[in-house]
DNA sequence: TTCATTTTTTTACGCGCGTAAATTATTAAT
DNA sequence: ATTAATAATTTACGCGCGTAAAAAAATGAA
């Protein structure tokens, strides 16, 4: 009897002993209302539990609260790493997170993007496939919803871009190999999707030239984000085959270069440094599982903590601000160096 | 001029030439009009682009379309695996799955469970923590909202659980490995967060009581969900101090063994049934990476693609029928051997 | 053609909230 | 106590749709 059924805000505000729209205006900013006002609906909060119908406050509200999250592929545990801190940054920002995976295909990419239209997100962060990705269909999502790009760049869609300096982490770590014994060749794929594999692909020749190191590249095949059985299978041929021309491999990413170390060690290869080490292999993320291969790899590990920072920021302040930037800004930061066994 | 703005159902039913709720019913069902105008409705489609707006449509439906989807850990590939699966199985069954993670906390997990609340799903499957859940909140939650456990089961908590059963892939890879060589010792967590841990510790004992031999346990300490790294510095110390009173591991789960295969290494331990091997190792689930440590992976891999299936399917009938089952069903499914390198 | 059935339309109401304008009450400073 | 500033209330409307009941129209069979 005490305690009636509060069906609406209606009722609460009832129950509580003050108009709707006061409490509306709390729930949309408590510090809104005088102090001992907030008081009172805080302990209404507490005896009532009732909470604002978020399809009602939707429906009226001009923006909604959700920002749409957006990875390529969610079985990388490189990208659920990223998602989750990403995720926590947003809910730190009040904001509520939407995370989706485009399972490596620009199908479900669009699909995502189609069902974020449905929910009318505030901003969207988007890693894109990068070359697979759908530009025209993306562009067009961009143009509707304040959009932030991080990991793969596409060239001029969204607001602004987060991402690693390609050029700069691989020239890290040619240098290194070079210093520490034999030039590598480069491991990558003969067609990849992501465009950062083709800036690393650049940086790596700048990186031996500069250097005075002829560059050795070995383009395998192979379709999908089946990275790991990619660098197994071709690893396993250019071991068999002889084609190596240095003893140093540097792979274009890390999950490459976890197949490449399973394929050595299957061919009955030694990787690293030790006496009795006939191979060197390095990779590229920092990759979560790169610290349990064997042996442990050496990489480049990506300032993601920054990128994730940075792309929640400039998203935030696009929102706030109502009004699109007026000018793109592209962000690349530096990779570390991460040495580990294999080089 | 000929294309007006449609801003609304009503818009879009007037540019058609039918009335608002005709079209409102086919939305809702398509064949529930006469075939000759959802021909109509459908081409309008085409021209205009019209979408009902969702948060108008979920504030007056009596169900949303909602399905939550709630896993312990999206880090985990294992889990990304599997959600990614369920997810499909929930878009083809004509609802829109959302999907969490719990990144390994009972706090984030009952707020999950508070973040569905709001958006009043129709029904939700949620693989829990298992131990360190939050055992009545959880409950409250089910209670309310029609719930399907997988992976993890919570006794008496939801509609129904399906999930793999431990005691008989635990005595396939104990009885493959007492076959093959010595008996293994179990290596597993001294505090482990899953109640699978628990019935592979039983049932690990269970087999080995069963084939008439000593069952051996090596308890490891460590907190949270970074297997590999408990599995790797514990298995460093386990070998550095000769605690192994056989050449034969079982680890209670892959992540742990990827660890502990990576310690191996470190150790200089060769391992697997080649000539110079002194230790085999398996693990169980067949996780994502199995195959591609060094060696590969002896493991057992759960029938992930059932569980999948059958969770989503009972909860489509759960959400159908708009009754609560009358009794809840418990469905373990068999685990199969995986034979690789390690053991 | 006539009648029964199915489909569609019309009419009307409600969902739970945001929001704006005008009015009234409260607060804090003079 | 008076005044000015701030906060709360009242009133009113709108958001975009679901849905129910009754009336009208279309359909198909006899």
């Amino acid at each position: 009897m005490n305690d009636p059924k509060i069906r609406n805000m209606e009722d609460f505000a009832a129950v509580i002993g003050i108009s709707r729209p006061t409490v509306s205006k709390f729930f949309n900013d408590p510090d809104s209302v005088r102090k001992s006002t907030r008081k009172r609906i805080e302990a209404a909060l507490e005896r009532y539990e009732y909470r604002p119908n978020i399809y009602a406050v939707n429906q009226n509200r001009r923006q909604t609260k959700n920002v749409g999250l957006v990875v390529p592929n969610l079985t990388d545990p490189f990208f659920a790493g990223i998602a989750r801190t990403i995720e926590g940054l947003i809910v730190n920002a009040g904001f509520n997170p939407l995370l989706l995976s485009s399972h490596g295909g620009p199908e479900q990419e669009i699909a995502n993007l189609d069902s974020l239209r449905a929910i009318k997100p505030a901003g969207v962060l988007l890693a894109p496939l990068g070359r697979a990705s759908d530009t025209d269909q993306v562009a067009a999502f961009a143009g509707e919803v304040p959009t932030v790009l991080f990991d793969a760049n596409l060239d001029g869609i969204g607001e602004a871009f987060f991402g690693s300096d390609n050029t700069q982490s691989i020239g890290l770590i040619v240098e290194y190999l070079c210093r520490t014994g034999e030039p590598p060749v480069f491991f990558e794929m003969k067609t990849p999707v992501n465009p950062n594999a083709h800036r690393r692909h650049n940086a790596y020749f700048a990186a031996m030239e500069r250097l005075g190191h002829e560059p050795h590249v070995i383009q395998v095949s192979g379709e999908g984000w089946e990275f790991e059985e990619i660098g197994f299978r071709e690893g396993t041929r250019v071991i068999a085959e002889g084609r190596l021309p240095t003893n140093t491999i540097l792979c274009s990413n890390d999950r490459l270069a976890i197949g490449l170390l399973s394929a050595a060690f299957e061919s009955g290869l030694k990787v690293g440094l030790g006496s009795g080490c006939t191979l060197r292999v390095a990779g590229h993320d920092d990759h979560p599982f790169s610290r349990y291969t064997c042996p442990t790899l050496t990489t480049v590990s990506q300032d993601y903590d920054s990128i994730a920072a940075r792309s929640v920021e400039t998203l935030m302040r696009l929102i706030e601000s109502e009004i699109r930037a007026e000018k793109r800004e592209v962000t690349l930061f530096q990779g570390r160096l991460t040495m580990r066994g294999s080089a």
